[in-house]
DNA sequence: AGGTATCCGGAATACGGATTCCGGTTAGAG
DNA sequence: CTCTAACCGGAATCCGTATTCCGGATACCT
């Protein structure tokens, strides 16, 4: 019934270029945060995506609004992450995730900070965070860490992790590796971490 | 001889109010950047120290020198800090300067992130890597962390908890030393953290 | 107390970057 | 091929902040 019941008000397909414009700031936008930094100026996304600014604002409406997308882009991959993660019955489950918030916090280093803040889609937050709940009590259960982790542990490792993929620096790109396998080794031992 | 040697040049003591001033400021600076973020306007920074801009402008260059100023004074410490744990000789001393940079990120959360890069003090900032070094391969020694540990390792861990510190929640005012506790312990257990 | 080198406040100016506007183009329906 | 709704570029505008300037106040020496 809907099919053809929009005679009056068709919404004629957008133009080839318009699409095409569209995912050029996307990237655009993701390249110059990833090198002048957070504070990148609107004129150079518009130059890198090869449109003048005025087609940037026609497709977002403010500087806010375009970090915002990208916010929700990168929070839709983390939401797909926490799907497999809540899918696997071993105990590896918040293992996995802690990875792909890793590798996602490095994809997107420029502006990860900012998806412990300012987070536009306040409910798919909620949703992750009760995932890691989940996860970590199952993982507490499976023994693959000890018992008296809580989720602000995990919480507080996250939020490190962000921290680590801030700066720029060379090999940065695959250290949080390394550190997340030290302090989930020490997750794991740690039953009365002291204090 | 040195003592009556410049009436031809004598740099007459400042005055009261202007010292008064330079404290204030420096003070409202640092609540100034805690509370409206890193990008506190001069404006407010004035008003808080009860003063005007200009006088502001009269102590430091630029905001920039401002900051450097707080920067400055913030290595300070932790080359103090880095000072005593040298002196020890039991193998806790690398664990005395992180707490001891957990603390100092702490209480300059608000533009901590900035230690680790534009620091001012490019020298103050290669000793106290240094120390970190020494004090890492007196740990290994020790047998307080692992053999396999690196001063990389290490720099991780620091930059983890500079981001930890970045956020302004209630509570994160304290969650640093449990987060350490935990760290330290993975990297004791860890010989050989896989990859 | 008097004189003056210093210091102060805050209005005025300089600047950079976000947002708006509109005449010129172009994709794509008929 | 033609026409027009959509789209484009980038100059012009707006706005918040850093920085400068200078006519008064003031601390400190004599």
């Amino acid at each position: 019934m809907t099919q053809a019941a929009r005679p009056a008000r068709a919404a004629r397909a957008p133009r080839r270029d318009a699409v095409r414009n569209y995912e050029r700031i996307v990237e655009a936008a993701r390249d110059a945060f990833g090198e002048s930094g957070a504070d990148a100026c609107m004129d150079e996304i518009a130059a890198r995506a090869g449109v003048g600014v005025g087609t940037v604002y026609r497709r977002f409406a403010s500087k806010d609004a375009l970090i915002d997308e990208l916010l929700r882009l990168a929070m839709a991959e983390l939401t797909t992450a926490a799907g497999h993660a809540l899918a696997r019955d071993d105990g590896h489950g918040l293992d996995e995730l802690l990875r792909a918030l890793g590798q996602s916090f490095a994809d997107h280093a420029s502006y990860a900070h900012l998806l412990l803040e300012r987070q536009p889609d306040a409910d798919a937050a909620r949703r992750l965070r009760t995932a890691m709940q989940e996860l970590t009590a199952r993982a507490a259960a499976a023994g693959t860490i000890g018992p008296s982790v809580t989720i602000d542990d995990v919480m507080a490792l996250v939020r490190a992790m962000r921290g680590l993929a801030h700066d720029s620096g060379a090999h940065v790109m695959d250290d949080w590796q390394r550190f997340l396998d030290i302090h989930l080794t020490g997750l794991r031992a740690g039953s009365s971490a002291g204090r």
